[in-house]
RNA sequence: GCGUCCGUAGCUCAAUGGAUAGAGUUUCGGACUUCGGAUCCGACGGUUAUAGGUUCGAGUCCUAUCGGGCGCACCA
């Protein structure tokens, strides 16, 4: 709709024109403060500007009425655009807000270790990479959602010993020290007993045997996160393997030509000479490489894959870091733009208005679980969805266990369950209703409509910024918009039934297809919950 | 100290350089002869941290200051 709009626009004026929402819906559709810009170039004042170029658009049969306010143009579309564009959607739901983008992505996510379950922070970065993902698809976009696992290096090791660890205590009973730094939590539990179980009990004193134990026990880590992350209705299309890279090591190293040297004995990468504050060590003088050889190593298969495009969702623990692997993509050869990396911020938690208590059995992290079990796969998708990431979020879980209006998640459920109560009231067919004609509305019905038909250009535009926020921001307002109509317009037994009610099945089609964008189900019908 | 993200209503957050800075929540006051009142309406609430600058126009861009988060490993 919007590019319709635009594209008339551009052809016109021979230049992009800034398209906006006008201060006032009755001012019309859409607004646009050209005759700012123009004014200057023409030298004649906006508001005389903006007057001829309304009265230009006369014959148009997009607009049903073009007129300038205080320079602004303002342009409402004409009822049977409007009405042929509605009946299109609600013929092929499939297709709405769908785009015809060709590009490549890559786009890599979570990511994290195989030494625990996901956390809070993870879900963050999960649920936001998970939603570009599906605008993305929607738009059209050849994208693959990616896992790179990180399951070699000390953090792996590390896994082998607290299995180790907690065996020790709870199944030989020993009395163990524990060192600063090792994995605790109660999935380790299983991990211990299946270890034991498949290896024998020797297993769990002999040190010499925590490689081989770590090794086995991350493929049942990662399980639990597939499993966390299913539950949230987050899937990936690919896994890459850390360990799975380093046969290729020599080559790239190769490959890096000047970008890397040597001195004492360490491999250093010339990253300073890119933008980066320093050089940073590669290989330690023992031989073993450090976190950053992994990543080389994994960007330089990325760009092999030949991707147009690589977005990486990092936590912002991490944003130090971008340079270094830019840098290395540089000496690699490759065009760093190309990748992009997009940053998740902190999350803080409140119940009831007090810090959320970290479980000291879950290893004094809140799991990502924990909070599915408690508020629910969908309201913690909204919730991560609604805020930019890259600005640090607090949230009260109390918030989104209600069941009213303070609860967004609740309130545009709400909205699509009585649009399909409606329908099923009413004692026309759907034949019926979709032979209405939206035309004739009043000044209500047609905000609506025009409302519910502007899921496309939201969807586009969340994903070309990545702030996926203006997608829930959105199914808010248009959920206040059908409460509202539905509170002031009697539907049901009027004369303008039909019509009515195909205009209300835009609005349902609008919402459960912005929904199924966040990854949540659409819900016909609210049942109450029993406290 | 350096880098980076941020600072908007009491609180949690919105606002492609555009018109009168918006929602929810809180507090107070209204609307049930009613298609689901699980909803709706109204009021209160702001010098957009501060000071300059660019622009026809700045919450948004630039500079400085103040305040906060996160980095600043041969850890991952």
């Amino acid at each position: 709709m919007k590019q319709r709009v635009s594209a008339l626009l551009r052809e016109k004026f021979g230049r992009e024109v800034v398209l906006e929402k006008p201060r006032d819906r009755s001012f019309g559709h859409f607004a646009t403060p050209i005759a700012f810009s123009l004014a200057k170039e023409l030298k004649q004042s906006p508001m005389k500007i903006a007057d001829e170029l309304a009265s230009s658009f006369e014959d148009s049969n997009v607009f049903g009425k073009v007129d300038s306010v205080k320079g602004y143009l303002n342009f409402r579309l004409s009822e049977d655009f409007l009405s042929e564009y509605a009946a299109w959607a609600l013929q092929n739901p499939h297709e709405f807000a769908k785009g015809e983008k060709k590009e490549k992505i890559l786009l890599e996510f979570v990511s994290a270790n195989p030494t625990g379950p996901l956390h809070i922070g993870h879900a963050r970065g999960a649920v936001y990479g998970d939603t570009l993902y599906r605008l993305a698809k929607h738009l059209g976009y050849d994208i693959t959602a990616e896992y790179y696992v990180n399951d070699a290096g000390n953090q792996i090791d590390l896994l082998g010993l607290s299995i180790q660890l907690y065996g020790r205590e709870n199944i030989l009973k020993e009395s163990v020290e524990y060192p600063q730094s090792y994995y605790r939590g109660e999935y380790l539990a299983p991990l211990a007993l299946e270890a034991v179980e498949k290896f024998g009990i020797e297993i769990l004193s002999d040190e010499s045997r925590q490689k081989e134990l770590a090794i086995w026990a991350k493929d049942g880590v990662m399980e639990i996160i597939k499993r966390d992350l299913g539950a949230t209705n987050i899937f990936f299309d690919t896994f890459v393997y850390e360990s799975s890279l380093y046969d290729d090591w020599e080559r790239v190293m190769a490959k890096m030509g000047e970008g890397i040297y040597k001195k004492d004995d360490k491999i250093f990468i010339a990253s300073s000479q890119k933008g980066d504050d320093s050089d940073r060590v590669v290989v330690r003088e023992d031989g073993r490489p450090t976190y950053l050889a992994g990543d080389i190593v994994y960007h330089n298969q990325k760009f092999e894959r030949g991707y147009d495009h690589y977005i990486n969702i990092w936590g912002a623990d991490h944003h130090g870091y971008i340079a270094r692997v830019k840098a290395a993509v540089e000496f690699l050869g490759y065009d760093s733009s190309k990748l992009e990396v997009q940053l998740s911020q902190m999350v803080s938690l409140l119940k009831d208005g007090e810090p959320y208590k970290m479980s000291k059995r879950a290893g004094n992290v809140i799991l990502m679980n924990d909070i599915v079990e408690e508020i629910g796969a969908d309201a913690l998708r909204f919730i991560f969805a609604s805020k930019k990431s890259d600005t640090a979020l607090e949230f009260d879980l109390a918030e989104f266990k209600k069941q009213d209006s303070s609860n967004p998640i609740f309130y545009i459920q709400y909205a699509h369950a009585r649009i399909k109560t409606l329908l099923l009231k009413s004692d026309l067919s759907e034949e019926e209703i979709m032979a209405a004609t939206l035309k004739n509305l009043d000044e209500a019905a047609d905000i609506l409509m025009f409302d519910a038909l502007l899921l496309p250009e939201i969807v586009e535009d969340a994903f070309a910024t990545r702030q996926v926020q203006k997608l829930p921001e959105y199914l808010k307002s248009l959920a206040a918009s059908l409460h509202k109509f539905y509170y002031d317009c009697r539907i049901i037994g009027t004369e303008d039934e039909a019509k009515l009610l195909k205009l209300l099945m835009i609005v349902g089609l609008s919402l459960k297809t912005g929904l199924s964008l966040m990854g949540i189900a659409a819900k016909d019908y609210m049942s109450k919950e029993e406290e």
